[in-house]
DNA sequence: CTCGCATGTCAACGCCCGTTGGCCTACAGT
DNA sequence: ACTGTAGGCCAACGGGCGTTGACATGCGAG
């Protein structure tokens, strides 16, 4: 009797799925399927019609960010989460099939990139310093998935593909060798989610005291570095 | 009814302690006081007579260690490292008063930083580049820290403690303007510990895939200027 | 030899977790 | 108006957690 969904399973092939639809869409399906009438193809997911459920799932996706954010994986709870929506547990366990699925759902993130190519290419640097430097402060929502990624694979993979998915085709654009992209990328990503981490996860304390234009002063001339320069 | 131990209480004030005793000794002692008989001196910490359980006090330190490396805070159990050190729970507690006076003591990190002032300044930035990457991949504690760091508040307390008492004297003596050094110590902690975090924590994969010498030929540079060059 | 105490074992406590299934309620399609 | 079904609440489950206290044991000092 307890078949009710056959895409709830709770450890399931996590990796396959969610291949290239709309980044923000409303989340991953995993509730009661679709229903007999109309099935309505499934593949493309806009505009469907709204079901009466969405504030509820909104809710708890909402305290969700929040919950992980402020806490990390293992310790925000699934009854915190819906305690803060004002919703019961066990709706989250079906709208979102488990834990792990609910992280998933919560962790979409946009980085908002902007478009370097238009920009004279000795102010890229600084360009993207500051985008990322006001972006982290703008959402905490970054800080808590840096958080998560430091100790759960899924948040791990999480970031991974963000930063592929979301900064690695800047970076292709600006880059003069296409064949050392990769790497490039890897280093202004250290160098970004570095600073990120001092700042604003481990809370150094001079690291937390710089100011913008200090930070943008400081790391520009990096990053400007591992986006153009020669190869060392 | 309590009352074994008045240093050993759960939510007590952790962060006034440990003021400036020796950094590496034999850790926090939770463990039944000093013994009636000759209680000798209770400053210096050094060739106190060996007790019977040292071993057993050994054991699980090194089991901690792995754990809270390998798992995270919260996910290393206080028993599944007394299951990996053969030993009961509860002695965990005896010896350790609680969860997270085991982690202080199995969080006792010493950097190695080596001296720099013997070094002609443009080639310090690639010694201390090629020390880290070194001393990050023979020791998976750093990485565990790391992954504690981002999650726990005594664990990032415990990084920021690491990195301020043993690279900030280095940095200060080789930094030309002192009252730079706390930015520059910071630019340089950020740097280090954002590729510490993408090929180790995250394992990103380009950052993963660099050798340690492409590392050191991309690194350097940065930190060099972060050490020494004027500030922007 | 005797006795005290450090060492270690065992079972349990209370708590909170993720998760499940049963049961109402109210809306929407007919 | 009827009815099926999605939405929602509640209570419970099995289990693991940190932590505690009572009890055995054996070494070492007197």
């Amino acid at each position: 009797m307890v078949e009710r969904d056959p895409s709830a399973t709770p450890s399931g092939p996590r990796s396959a799925g969610r291949s290239g639809g709309p980044a923000a869409a409303v989340g991953p399906e995993v509730d009661a399927g679709p229903p007999p009438v109309a099935a309505e193809a499934p593949d493309v997911g806009v505009h469907r019609r709204p079901r009466r459920s969405d504030a509820s799932r909104a809710a708890i996706l909402a305290a969700a960010r929040d919950r992980f954010a402020a806490d990390g994986y293992e310790r925000a709870t699934i009854r915190a989460i819906a305690r803060d929506a004002g919703i019961d547990p066990s709706m989250v366990m079906r709208y979102y099939g488990n834990k792990e699925g609910l992280f998933a759902a919560a962790a979409e993130i946009d980085l908002r990139v902007p478009d370097l190519t238009a920009l004279p290419p000795e102010e890229r640097g600084a360009r993207l310093v500051r985008h990322f430097i006001e972006l982290w402060e703008g959402d905490e929502t970054l800080t808590g998935m840096l958080r998560v990624g430091a100790t759960n694979d899924a948040g791990a993979e999480c970031i991974r593909r963000v930063f592929a998915e979301q900064a690695r085709p800047m970076i292709d654009a600006a880059c003069p060798v296409p064949a050392e992209a990769a790497a490039r990328a890897a280093l202004i990503e250290s160098q970004i989610l570095g600073m990120a981490l001092c700042r604003y996860v481990l809370r150094v304390p001079p690291a937390v005291d710089l100011s913008h234009d200090e930070l943008v002063a400081w790391l520009a001339p990096t990053i400007q570095r591992y986006l153009t320069a020669e190869r060392p």
